[in-house]
DNA sequence: CGGTAGTCCGTG
DNA sequence: CACGGACTACCG
């Protein structure tokens, strides 16, 4: 085993390609097998290295890794503070489309989503990135997205997302990994399959499941916590908690196939869930919270009156601050609705 | 916050 | 006539 870990360099195959660095392990890396490894990397290659497109790709607020082949991420990456999360940015004056750095053959498109029955999930949320237009805009790129339940997405993953952004006002840091995994199922006979489906024309895969690894940081920037996920890509109700959920990251890495850290000892670092409380928004608040957001957007009054009413349907209890705004969007709609109608 | 879909309208 | 952008309405 040894001699395999020797054998792994990481460097400028410059006989191979002009450009880029490759990790390569070489079977032999003693002194007599120097020459044939040589010759076999100028023959057995000598039309280039087999190429599935860039390891990482760099956004200004995420980094990923995209499969070509299931046009989805691999793995997302994100380092989120509380100075990410707030800002002007708004996901209404962007829509999502093919990522311009991918290749053509290897990209999806809107119109593989639509009508599948599948919606399209963030990976890096648009809602990290609150403080630039740009960066928002960089997350809608379909690199950063995958099929996902519409429920799921809304909803658990939702809330796990906003959990995400509610740690940076404790913690310094927040460094999430997060991306799809096809698990194995079993059939009547006992055997094993991974199976997932595939949509639209250019067959982007459906996962079975997402992952998402979170990382607090203390003010010196040293991992307090570390908590590792596998939700099933289906709708997951309140009566489910987080906990439900979570893994070890040894597993997830088996599972996925990555070392998410590879230079910090994962195990030495406490679990999250001890450390913080791992409690996701509670329905009441949710459906609050989800009430707030949609009474500022309401564009007419009689919108704002139909989001207010499931307040009573749903048998909510407002604070003074969702009272307020309210109240506030009544007035200015009732005002803009005057202006039409004397304009008309 | 997370999304979908219908309609109107300009373009090739 | 098909398609894509902009806008509106709507759902959990």
């Amino acid at each position: 085993m040894s001699q395999f870990v020797k054998g792994i360099i990481t460097g400028t195959f410059t006989t191979l390609a002009a450009i880029g660095s490759y990790r390569i392990l070489f079977e032999n890396d003693n002194q007599e097998s120097a020459s044939s490894q040589t010759k076999a990397s100028e023959t057995i290659l000598k039309y280039g290295i087999p190429d599935r497109g860039p390891d990482i790709r760099v956004y200004d607020n995420h980094i990923l890794s995209y499969d070509q082949a299931k046009k989805t991420p691999v793995w997302v990456a994100e380092y989120i503070t509380k100075r990410n999360i707030d800002g002007p940015a708004d996901r209404r004056k962007i829509k999502f489309k093919s990522d311009p750095n991918v290749q053509t053959e290897f990209s999806a498109e809107n119109s593989d989503y639509l009508g599948s029955g599948w919606s399209r999930g963030h990976m890096a949320p648009a809602g990290d990135n609150k403080h630039s237009q740009e960066a928002m805009k960089q997350s809608f790129y379909l690199s950063n997205i995958l099929p996902q339940n519409l429920e799921n997405n809304g909803g658990f993953w939702n809330r796990l997302e906003m959990y995400c952004r509610d740690l940076t006002k404790k913690y310094k840091g927040v460094r999430i990994f997060s991306g799809p995994l096809v698990l194995p199922t079993t059939d009547e006979n006992g055997l094993h399959y991974v199976k997932y489906p595939v949509i639209g024309k250019n067959e982007v895969s459906v996962p079975t499941h997402l992952y998402k690894v979170i990382i607090i940081e203390n003010e010196k920037s040293e991992p307090l916590g570390l908590g590792a996920f596998i939700v099933p890509n289906q709708p997951i109700g309140f009566e489910h908690s987080l906990k439900d959920f979570q893994v070890d990251l040894k597993k997830l890495e088996r599972s996925s196939g990555i070392i998410f850290t590879p230079k910090l000892d994962t195990v030495k670092i406490p679990d999250l869930c001890q450390i913080d409380s791992c409690n996701l928004m509670k329905r009441d608040k949710f459906e609050l919270y989800m009430i707030g957001r949609k009474l500022q957007g309401a564009r007419s009054l009689k919108y704002l009156e139909k989001i207010w009413s499931e307040i009573e349907t749903k048998n909510l209890t407002p604070d003074s601050y969702l009272i307020n705004l309210y109240n506030s969007r009544k007035l200015e709609l009732t005002y803009e609705e005057k202006v039409v109608r004397n304009k008309g």
